[in-house]
Parts: structure tokens; C-alpha cells; sequence
DNA sequence: CCCATAACTTACCTCGACGTAAGTGACTGA
DNA sequence: TCAGTCACTTACGTCGAGGTAAGTTATGGG
């Protein structure tokens, strides 16, 4: 035997409470990035259908590049489905799925979080900085 | 007077529900980042409380220099606290503030949505990438 | 003939997140 | 004297997320 072990030793697969900490971490990065939680919440607004010019003036800012590689990306994740009506000009439409929607519910935990604590979060970055 | 406005308008704040969608997208940004959640999740693990080789152990793969990165940011955050033992070799203990508590209840929701429906999501990207 | 339109794609560039490796300081025990 | 310990910091390099701008497609309208 070796020596006792001195400090506690976490489960790698525990570390998450969960089966698959890879996964959560996966899910956080995508959550995070720059664009995907404004156009899943502005799809939302709309109704969960919209097509891509609306959702291109609903999010503030964003690029066409950024909207299409975004929606792509929720598209292949399962999140939105795309529909493409072949008229000229092309119209195209965004729908929320049922596991999109699903998604909704804890993120709309974090939004209240942010609602609720984010001047906490100021107050202490202020301290922080002032020293 | 310019033509009538053809498609809905959002209101530039109400796009998260938020006043701040911004402090929204910084937060997901912040806990979206590489080790955020792992370190967060491994202190709770803890107890609460761990000191630097603790949290090092315990996050398999993260580097030193992340570790101390993320931590420093969460401490300006006012999500840990850094309590130094000026003892040799040095000793230094993180713990988790109210407001650090505060975030895991939201952010144990996203942790139990991956354990519910990350294999839909799965299934969804082999489905679309092989076509 | 030319422009506008919608929904993109492509090319190019920048910048910051992150990785790796080495150094630091102060002391203890061999 | 020298290695070992802990909690870092510093230097350096890579890579990909994301920004900007222009091109594409097909058609109807002036």
C-alpha cells in the first residue's frame, strides 16, 4: 500500500455531478460565446419563428457572418431548425425546437441570477480594483 | 416620415428579459470559459473550502497558471475569498462566497439539462453532419 | 441595363484565451 | 550545501473566435 492519501481526491467524473463534465463544459462554451444566448432569447421574443433579417435587426450589433455561423451551429446542435423557401429574393426561417426551447428554462435561471447579484458582482470588482 | 416599420422591433433591452442583457453576456462569457465551471463546481465539491494544490488535484489538466488566473478572477468577482497563511512554505485557502453559492443553484440547472438531453444533442450533430 | 433584395459565403486580419516551461522566495530537513 | 515544498509569476508561442468588407445568386422593377 501507499501512502494514506492526504488530501481528498475528487472522482474525475464526479466533478460535475454529472456523468459527463466534458459535456457540461462543452454546453457552457457554446452558451457563452459572444451571440448565441442573445439570438436564442431574441428568437424567443419573436415567437420561436423568425427569418434571418429579423433576427440580423433584433440582435444589436451582430454581423451576417456571426448570425450564419451561429444559427448554423444551433441548427446542428438541434436547437432551431432552418427553412428555406426558394423564392427570389430567398426567404429563410428560424424555428426554436422543442430541445431549444428546453435549454430556456435554466438560462433563464442565470438571466434572473443576473437580475438579482450583478451589482454585488460590480460592488466587488470596484473593491478589487481599488487597492 | 420613412416607410412603416415591417417586421417586429425588439427593444435593444428587453432582448434578455434584462436590463442589462450586457451584464447577461458577461456572465456567460465568464462562466463559459475554459476552467470557470470546473473550479467552481470542485471547491463546492470540497466543501466549500480548499487551498491551491487542492483545487490542482482536483481539476484534472488545468496548469497553474490558469488556476491562478481563473481564481484571481472569480476572488475580483467577489465569488471566493483568498485568505493567505503567511506560513513557509505558503498556504493559501479559497472559499466560496454567498454570492458564489448563489450562482451554483442556476448553474446546477444547466449541469442537470446536460445529464437530460446532451445525447439528443448528440444525435442531432451526427445527424446533420453526415449529409 | 442596372439596381435592389435576402441570405448568405469568402477572404483577410486582429487580438486575446490558453498552453508550456521556467523562474522566484523563504524556509526546513538531510 | 542542497534539494524539496507551495503558490505563485513571467515569458513566449499558438490558435481560433470574431470583426470588416466584399462577392454571390437569381429575379423583378424602373
Amino acid at each position: 500500500m501507499g501512502k494514506p492519501t492526504r488530501t481528498k481526491q475528487l472522482d474525475p467524473a464526479a466533478i460535475c455531478r454529472s456523468s459527463d463534465p466534458m459535456a457540461v463544459r462543452e454546453l457552457l462554451t457554446k452558451v457563452g460565446d459572444k451571440w448565441t444566448i442573445f439570438i436564442v432569447l431574441s428568437l424567443d421574443l419573436l415567437g420561436g419563428r423568425a427569418r434571418f433579417s429579423e433576427l440580423e435587426r433584433a440582435v444589436p450589433g451582430i454581423s451576417q457572418r456571426m448570425l450564419s455561423s451561429t444559427l448554423k451551429m444551433l441548427e446542428r446542435d438541434g436547437m432551431v431548425t432552418r427553412e428555406l423557401f426558394p423564392e427570389i429574393p430567398p426567404r429563410v426561417e428560424y424555428e426554436m425546437t422543442d430541445l431549444g426551447r428546453s435549454l430556456l428554462r435554466p438560462t433563464q435561471g442565470l438571466v434572473d441570477w443576473v437580475k438579482e447579484n450583478w451589482q454585488q458582482v460590480r460592488d466587488a470588482q470596484s473593491r478589487y480594483d481599488e487597492r
